[in-house]
DNA sequence: ATTAATGTTCAGAA
DNA sequence: TTTCTGAACATTAA
C-alpha cells in the first residue's frame, strides 16, 4: 500500500530521530514469523553501518533511503504493507528489524514492521543505488513531473492511462489508489491509451498529480479498512476520508452523481466515475 | 473449508 | 524493445 505520500510521510517521521544519528546495531527480530528480504545480508549490512552516521534520510520514489555519511545507501522497500515506526508497532508478531541509534547521550529505536513481508532492505556500495535504482529503475519522481514531459511519456505509448500512471520506470511514486484518485479528478477514462489524451487533459493530469498527492501527503497518507498502514508514531492517516473513487463502488460521485464502478485492469482493482471520466469525452466538443 | 482478493515489484516469458 | 503474467507473503472476506 505504501504509495509516495505514504513514504513520504514515513520519511518525515522518522527523520527527527535518524538524521545525523550514529548506528549502533541492526537485528533481526525474534518474534518475525519469517525473514525479509535483506541484501547482501544482515551481518555485511550490519558489519557495513554499525559505528557509521546517517547523513540524510530522504524518500526516493516509494523507497525510504538513508544516505550514510561514508556514502553508502540504505534502501528500504515497504512494498505492500512495511512500516518504518518510531514508537510502538500494530502487533510485536510482524516486526522485522530494529535499528539502534544515537545521538551523544540520546538514543532512538527505529523499526521496519512488515505484515506480508514483501518488504526488502537493500545496502548499495557508493554510487550504485544512484545508478541501478535511480538510473534504471525509476522515472521521474511524481511530485517533479511538468506537463510538458506528461506529453512526451503520453505520447510514446498506447497502454492504457492508468498503467502508464503506475509505470515505475516512467513515472515514480504513483500507485493504485493514488492512479485512480488522480484520475477521477483530472476527468480521464483510466482505459483510454494514454496517446489518446488531448493537451487539455496532459494539463489537467499533470495539475492533479502534484495537488492530489501534495494533498495525501498533509493528511499523512490514505490507512485503508484493514487499518494497515500508519504513520511513524503509529497513527493511522486520514486521506481515506478525502477518496472520490477508491474503494466506493455503487457510491454516487460527488462531481456528477454517476455510480462509482470498479474493472480490472493489468491484474489490479481500478475504481472511476463512468459519468464524468469519459472514453471518447475528449473527441466531443 | 477452500478460494479469491489486497496497497508492490520484478524475473522471465511473450 | 516493450508489455504481460505469475510469484513472493500474510490476512481477511466470500
Amino acid at each position: 500500500m505504501p504509495e509516495l505520500p505514504e513514504v513520504e510521510t514515513m520519511v518525515r517521521g522518522i527523520d527527527p530521530v535518524v538524521r545525523g544519528r550514529q548506528v549502533v546495531a541492526i537485528s533481526e527480530c525474534p518474534t518475525a514469523c519469517k525473514p525479509l528480504t535483506v541484501v547482501p545480508g544482515l551481518p555485511e549490512i550490519q558489519k557495513a553501518l554499525v559505528g557509521q552516521t546517517i547523513r540524510a534520510v530522504v524518500r526516493i520514489g516509494k523507497r525510504v533511503v538513508w544516505q550514510m555519511a561514508n556514502e553508502l545507501t540504505l534502501a528500504i522497500e515497504p512494498r505492500m504493507t512495511g512500516l518504518m515506526l518510531r514508537s510502538d508497532p500494530p502487533d510485536e508478531a510482524h516486526l522485522r528489524l530494529r535499528f539502534d541509534l544515537k545521538l551523544g547521550k540520546a538514543r532512538s529505536i527505529v523499526w521496519f514492521w512488515d505484515r506480508r513481508g514483501l518488504g526488502t532492505v537493500k545496502l548499495y556500495q557508493p554510487g550504485e543505488f544512484e545508478q541501478t535504482v535511480i538510473g534504471q529503475l525509476l522515472g521521474t519522481d511524481a511530485l517533479s513531473m511538468t506537463a510538458s514531459h506528461w506529453q512526451k511519456l503520453c505520447a510514446a505509448t498506447d497502454r492504457p492511462i492508468k498503467v502508464l500512471l503506475l509505470d515505475q520506470k516512467r513515472v515514480a511514486g504513483i500507485g493504485n489508489l493514488y492512479a485512480s484518485e488522480i484520475l477521477h479528478a483530472a476527468q480521464i477514462h483510466p482505459a483510454v491509451p494514454a496517446s489518446s489524451l488531448t493537451p487539455k487533459q496532459i494539463l489537467e493530469l499533470d495539475r492533479f498529480v502534484r495537488s492530489i498527492l501534495q494533498t495525501a501527503i498533509e493528511y499523512e497518507g490514505s490507512t485503508l479498512g484493514d487499518g494497515t498502514y500508519r504513520n511513524a508514531l503509529n497513527q493511522s492517516g486520514s486521506y481515506q476520508n478525502a477518496h472520490q473513487v477508491y474503494a466506493r463502488v455503487g457510491e454516487l460521485c460527488q462531481r456528477c452523481g454517476g455510480s462509482i464502478e470498479r474493472f480490472v485492469q493489468a491484474q489490479r482493482a481500478t475504481f472511476f466515475c463512468p459519468g464524468c471520466q469519459v472514453i471518447g469525452k475528449q473527441r466531443k466538443r
